[in-house]
DNA sequence: TAGGTTGTGCGAAACGTTTCGACCACCGTA
DNA sequence: TACGGTGGTCGAAACGTTTCGCACAACCTA
């Protein structure tokens, strides 16, 4: 291991010196910096990490805290990892990952307390969420990837669910359609004051009156069965609506057998639209599914540089909303003839 | 920031002998150990991980090399990374995200040279991988999540092709088919020398012929619709084959597409099985798709336990084999009685 | 009673940085 | 000639641990 010792000493000066030479923190000669930095490429020097954390209470470590992988864990979720991994490493930072425990405070206070890490990345965020309020009290620099209630000044990257819903709207007014139904996540997570399913649950029903579309929003599958159970429950008390927009994978699979099982076609009978799914799961499907695909990975980015850019010095808090990408597949297409209300 | 001295202070003790009395690294009288730990608790003293590593040489940190998102990122490949995140948690270890940069060994060199990481566990491993030689030239612990052609005495945790091959073959003979075709990932991918790609078709040809079963190999689609003219292709030179076992999940949804064109169904006039995917993907399907699931998680777990393993003290060289699981959907069922041979 | 052994605790050094006050030679100016 | 300023460098302290040699008392044994 070379140190900033035998540097100094091949390019016969102070370590002070050759410290400020190869940092530019203070005006060092012409010359002198020269040799020092010939020096340090020669012997292939790498600053220690420890030494200089240790010093300069700066660790250039960030902290993504991950949930368990409790019910689902999805692709999406795991793009923000990698979004957020390149992000800092593009800036010169590390990314630990530090999966949650039973107590994700205890969690929290253990892993703050180490001295490790310089801020805390936070996912998976509930509405509700306690940990940005310890988080603050504590004075730990943190961002949120989603966002509580009143995120207040935090910095945050959040989906815009309401551009998001007035995009889907839109498409399927623009087919045609007179009437949406949303099926939002499972109904625990929903009543977990998990923010997507809260908030995409509001703006689907504000864009869809805001375009004058009729609108059913109240179905909360959670799994195949449940998906195709609640369709047919759908079409029993609404046989009006055309189009349908499916935020759970796994719903979507019970709505295509159930419409499949009833004798009709996608999208002739029915615009079937996948929310919150990564294209590669909508390409699985046959047809390939209209999609609204999360910005997962940009969210990852952009949760770790803000991050990055309170620790570097502060400016006004950074909230940034990514609306989802639509992907036209072949699930969507005008009405059939018969049901125009 | 609480520090080991003002434990000791509290205590009535020198800052050696809290340390002693915290970390039981030398006997310390009872009472004495009582007082500084009550003190340490009182104060909720942590002990500063940079300090600490700085001065023992280590920190408790494993880095988890892995590759850009190039192609597909899966499921499957993220599973490594949070169970290795899991299990070092358990084991008071903390997992680093290291995105690979364009230059693989650049980056190798960076990260170890910074003194941050106890070890690094290597993942997407190729057969002819440069990075395992590197590492052990330089002398830093690692372990892969897969393997070189000859790995060695080097740790590692990989598929058991061998005995997956096996369970899939034996789960069609019992079925009654005779003919089997692999359709293996994409050709790209197979000239790269990834393992997975390599290992799994020479252990399905072995084991098709092992168990009498006829075979065909030679297929590497690796999209939708490489897939779709690949089913076309190998029912046209190959009218007999009854039972398709697909690596590639795209190339599935095409096949899939191609069945249903030609006016047959699964699993009635074919089985077909995927292998390397995750059952939440397969449950995309419909039918519901027999898998091979590949024990993502678990080695992620295992990776990173045996890494640690050998930083504690070194024991003989783990490499661990761990069979995919069978999980039977709906898409596999005895042949039709035309085609019998 | 002298010498050795054991149990317990202390102080100082070390890990590799960064930071800060001090120092020195040199130059321009009064 | 003396003096203040300045650009460049140095040495020492500090960050929070762990480790190691040493000191001291008490106790046992010959």
């Amino acid at each position: 291991m070379t140190s900033l010792r035998h540097v100094a000493e091949r390019a016969q000066v102070a370590v002070s010196t050759a410290s400020a030479a190869l940092n530019r923190t203070r005006p060092v000669a012409e010359a002198t910096r020269r040799r020092v930095e010939q020096a340090a490429a020669e012997l292939g020097y790498r600053p220690n990490l420890l030494a200089r954390g240790l010093q300069s209470k700066r660790t250039r470590i960030l902290a993504l805290l991950f949930p368990a992988p409790h019910s689902g864990f999805g692709l999406t979720e795991m793009q923000f990892a990698t979004g957020a991994a390149e992000a800092a490493s593009e800036l010169g930072y590390h990314l630990l990952l530090s999966p949650e425990s039973a107590d994700p405070m205890e969690e929290l206070r253990h892993l703050t307390g180490l001295g490790l890490v310089d801020g805390v990345l936070l996912m998976e965020v509930r509405l509700d969420d306690e940990r940005p309020e310890f988080l603050s009290e504590s004075g730990v620099p943190f961002s949120m990837i989603g966002r509580t209630r009143d995120p207040g000044s935090i910095d945050y990257a959040d989906i815009d669910f309401a551009a998001t819903a007035r995009d889907a709207v839109a498409h399927v007014a623009g087919l045609g359609h007179r009437k949406l139904a949303f099926f939002n996540l499972s109904g625990d997570t929903y009543a977990a004051q998990y923010g997507p399913a809260i908030r995409a649950a509001a703006e689907f029903a504000a864009a869809a009156e805001e375009a004058g579309l009729a609108y059913v929003g109240d179905f909360r599958p959670g799994s195949a069965e449940a998906g195709g159970r609640a369709f047919e429950r759908l079409m029993q008390e609404h046989p009006d609506v055309t189009a349908l927009a499916v935020m759970d994978d796994h719903a979507a699979v019970g709505v295509i057998a159930a419409v499949a099982r009833r004798g009709w076609r996608i999208p002739e009978d029915l615009t079937l639209l996948l929310v919150l799914s990564s294209a590669r799961v909508a390409e699985m499907f046959h047809p390939r599914l209209t999609t609204l695909e999360p910005p997962s990975a940009e969210l990852g980015r952009l949760g770790a540089r803000m991050l990055i850019d309170r620790l570097q010095g502060d400016g006004p808090p950074q909230q940034r909303l990514v609306p989802c990408r639509l992907v036209v597949g072949d699930s969507s297409a005008p009405p059939r003839e018969g049901v125009m209300a």
